[in-house]
DNA sequence: TGCAATCTTGACTGAAAAGTAAAGATTTGA
DNA sequence: TCAAATCTTTACTTTTCAGTCAAGATTGCA
């Protein structure tokens, strides 16, 4: 289980221009810059989530992307969503076997837990905003376990 | 956020054992055949499996693979750790950038919610069994669902 | 108008994951 | 001892994911 590069590297530009301050706006090449990976990258990354509608873009000199809401809010759940193609409906149609459809085609014991597990992190991360991942790392750190003991996420019982 | 065909499959293999009962052992042209993928794809995932300790392989004729441990006492966040490499340890040793590290070391808000996901998800595996996933797929479901509500998993609000 | 800054798009390249194949090693039993 | 059944291991191929590049389109400004 694991998050992929798109997921982490759109949510962190995403981050970028929400700590740039509401209505402001950042150029690919200051995107690029400011996390520390290629103008090509930042393009494309930007240019996915300019197509959901997360950010709005403007062409020509003093162009950009500015969010096309406030940070506020957007949740984790809706970007992550857009960034990995929601996969899991139809998982089931890409199985890795030799057959002509998955050999556990009308039950499958697994998949209640695939499923499962995509509800437990699509409603942990539908509990955060865009605002919230703005700050220090301590203050983020802070923030994110109080909202995963409280609002619907993880009420850890050990440890 | 997605499972990896390693961590599926690996996971599928092991359900089969436990369907086969306790101490029963099925050989590697019959798990393949019963997960539907082809012996050597299976060939391997036992490998992994028997690497790392939850399965026991016996060579030569009568030989076969057989669990090393009844499958209540398998957990699937012991299982899915494995074939996942354990990922989230040094994760951040392997970034995309161009910079000769990554920009964010040091303070890194995303950080938090890449660990804490990890958590999350790890938390909700460790409250199931290996043998709670023997059954039919509303059992199953069903299951997994009264266990995340209650031991310290997702207490869904809505829907 | 024309140039410079900027986003857009699709093709290309490289790397990692997934799956396959084949030869080797071990065990059983005749 | 020999052959058949079985797991083991390494190398190879295919597919998918990530990242780069270059040409194109739009906008602002002089």
């Amino acid at each position: 289980m694991k998050i992929s590069a798109q997921e982490e590297y759109g949510l962190r530009c995403l981050v970028q221009l929400a700590s740039a301050g509401e209505g402001e706006s950042l150029t690919l090449p200051q995107i690029a810059e400011r996390e520390g990976i290629s103008q090509s990258n930042a393009g494309k990354l930007m240019w996915l989530l300019s197509k959901a509608g997360f950010v709005h873009a403007t062409r020509g000199t003093k162009g950009g992307y500015s969010l096309s809401r406030p940070a506020e809010e957007i949740l984790l759940s809706e970007v992550v969503k857009v960034l990995d193609d929601d996969e899991i409906e139809g998982h089931c149609n890409s199985y890795t076997g030799v057959m002509d459809s998955c050999v556990h085609t009308g039950d499958c014991g697994i998949r209640s837990v695939i499923v499962g597990l995509h509800e437990i992190v699509q409603n942990a991360l539908s509990n955060v905003t865009l605002s919230q991942l703005v700050g220090t790392e301590k203050k983020v750190d802070e923030r994110f376990h109080r909202i995963q003991r409280l609002g619907g996420g993880v009420a850890r019982t050990e440890k």
